[in-house]
RNA sequence: GGCGACGUAGCCAAGUGGUAAGGCAGAGGUCUGCAAAACCUUGAUCACGGGUUCGAAUCCCGUCGUCGCCUCCA
């Protein structure tokens, strides 16, 4: 009974040990505010978001930390072209993206920091380095010596050697050695600048991190996140800072997700080949991109489309589904086949999330106890017999986050049309029992054609929202 | 060119040494006035080629292919 964890550090699968008995720090690298958020920033934010609520469930108490990047080279050349302020425009982006958050039903990280509400803590971190030796200042901007980090290139497999032959790094003067990243940029009149030894400037990407995590976290966490084209240069570079300062192994475990491929490459913002996510919120339930990621595996890359998005949306209506009450009047007991199921799925499903979140095996066993709840109704289990299998359901749907009592597929409850549809299906009713099936057909096809899926059941019909 | 991950039925996807979960789609059936939902039946020897083993989808080597990273990126 532990739960087991690929650590990208180590290239397999580990028993998962924290620092502390039943205490999990997270921290997990969030998005660089500048432009709307797509779907694949929602699949890494669904990833930890259901590994949290996993190890939550397994009775950790988890600290999780999640940053907004909120200064960078990005954010100021949008400000610049759209002519507004670079903080504005960060912030009108993070407001967005909290929304995103609770519309995504996101369990709320402990904390969001902010790159530009750190950086105090983000210039002694650098001024700890230049007094180890780790980094330099030149020419007001502060660079990390990457020959002074012993194991660089640990995480990503990558040799200094291979990567100083490539091709793609500039040559640039200030830098004593190619690789060497910036930890502070000197700033250009007019851009967001902090006062700091090596005079005005903003921090680099990667020491915000390192930052946050050390001063929020500690000098080790647990498991450190992100996606996996963050492993290199961000994570790996991560790593060099927080080591180098404090000595000791930074995160226990590195956890990445695999990207959202939208026509078989990755979404991306500079691709351009992206679909936000207000978008797909406009169209879908967000339980139909939660249960696109659960279906998956996390490492892998995941395709997003038509196709599998439709999937997606099938598969929950099943879970849903199976949430229906018993048949009018049925009052049978538990049979022993579900009840035999009840702990089959039990079992099931923790050992599948024990494997390293195994969440689409974890879902097979949840799609078991789905047909063996569909047998026990058809065969007359009434609603007590039921309950339980179905609590179950609900419980395990929840531990992954899904809403399943939300019905509707889009979101919608019953709502304000719920009157109105009732009233037409009592006057189909009575079509129906003057057997004027035309008639009664038509207010079905017609109804659907809003949304409204009517089934005929043996007593009344019943509906839902498609 | 370098590093890494992956390649299981039409599609999505578990399984990582003992003869292949689950979902979607398809076919047939039960139920239904017809539908829908549900239930039953039905499909793959695991990219390819070698090797290790009594035995491999599962380990090793090679080939091909896909994706990611090497520049900002969840």
């Amino acid at each position: 009974m532990t739960i087991r964890i690929y650590n990208t550090l180590t290239r397999k699968k580990e028993t998962f040990e924290t620092l502390e008995p039943n205490k999990v720090s997270i921290y997990v690298c969030g998005p660089t505010v500048y432009a709307k958020a797509h779907v694949g920033h929602a699949m890494s934010v669904l990833v930890f978001d259901i590994i949290r609520r996993y190890l939550e469930y397994r009775g950790y108490e988890v600290r999780h930390v999640m940053n907004y990047t909120d200064v960078d080279d990005k954010i100021i050349q949008r400000a610049n072209i759209e002519a507004v302020n670079p903080f504005d425009l960060a912030e009108q982006y993070i407001e967005e993206f909290r929304q995103h958050l609770n519309d995504l039903n996101i369990l709320p990280a402990t904390l969001y920091p902010r790159a530009t509400e750190e950086i105090e803590h983000i210039i002694e971190m650098i001024q700890g380095l230049i007094e180890k030796g780790h980094a330099y200042a030149s020419g007001g901007d502060v660079y990390f010596f990457v020959g002074s980090a012993e194991c660089y290139g640990k995480l990503s497999g990558r040799k200094l050697e291979d990567m100083q032959s490539g091709y793609r790094i500039d040559v640039d003067d200030r830098k004593e050695t190619p690789m060497d990243f910036a930890l502070w940029k000197a700033s250009k009149p007019g851009e967001p600048a902090w006062e700091s030894p090596w005079g005005q400037g903003r921090p680099g990407w990667h020491i915000e991190c390192s930052a946050m995590s050390y001063y929020h976290l500690g000098e080790q966490i647990d498991i450190h996140g992100g996606g996996n084209d963050l492993i290199f240069p961000h994570h790996e570079n991560e790593i060099a800072q927080t080591e180098s300062l404090t000595g000791k192994p930074f995160a226990r475990y590195w956890v990445h997700n695999g990207m959202l491929q939208l026509s078989g490459e990755k979404m991306s913002k500079s691709l351009g080949n992206l679909v936000t996510i207000a978008d797909f919120l406009a169209e879908n339930d967000a339980d139909v991109l939660r249960m696109l990621v659960l279906n998956s595996s996390y490492r892998s890359p995941l395709k997003f489309g038509d196709e599998t998005v439709g999937h997606a949306k099938r598969a929950l209506d099943r879970l849903r589904m199976a949430l229906r009450p018993a048949s009018p009047g049925a009052t049978g007991a538990a049979p022993e086949f579900l009840e035999a199921q009840i702990a089959f799925t039990c079992q099931g499903f923790i050992d599948s999330m024990d494997d390293d979140f195994n969440t689409a095996g974890a879902l097979g066993h949840l799609f078991e106890l789905v047909r063996a709840v569909n047998q026990a109704r058809d065969q007359g289990v009434g609603p007590e017999g039921l309950a339980k299998a179905q609590g179950l359901l609900l419980e395990f749907a929840g531990v992954l986050g899904l809403e399943l009592e939300h019905a509707g597929g889009d979101g919608r409850g019953p709502g304000e049309a719920a009157p109105f549809v009732d009233l037409l299906l009592e006057v189909r009713a009575e079509l129906r029992n003057q057997k004027l099936w035309t008639l009664s057909d038509k207010v079905r096809d017609r109804l659907a054609e809003l949304g409204v899926i009517v089934e005929d059941g043996k007593e009344d019909a019943t509906w839902r929202w498609k």
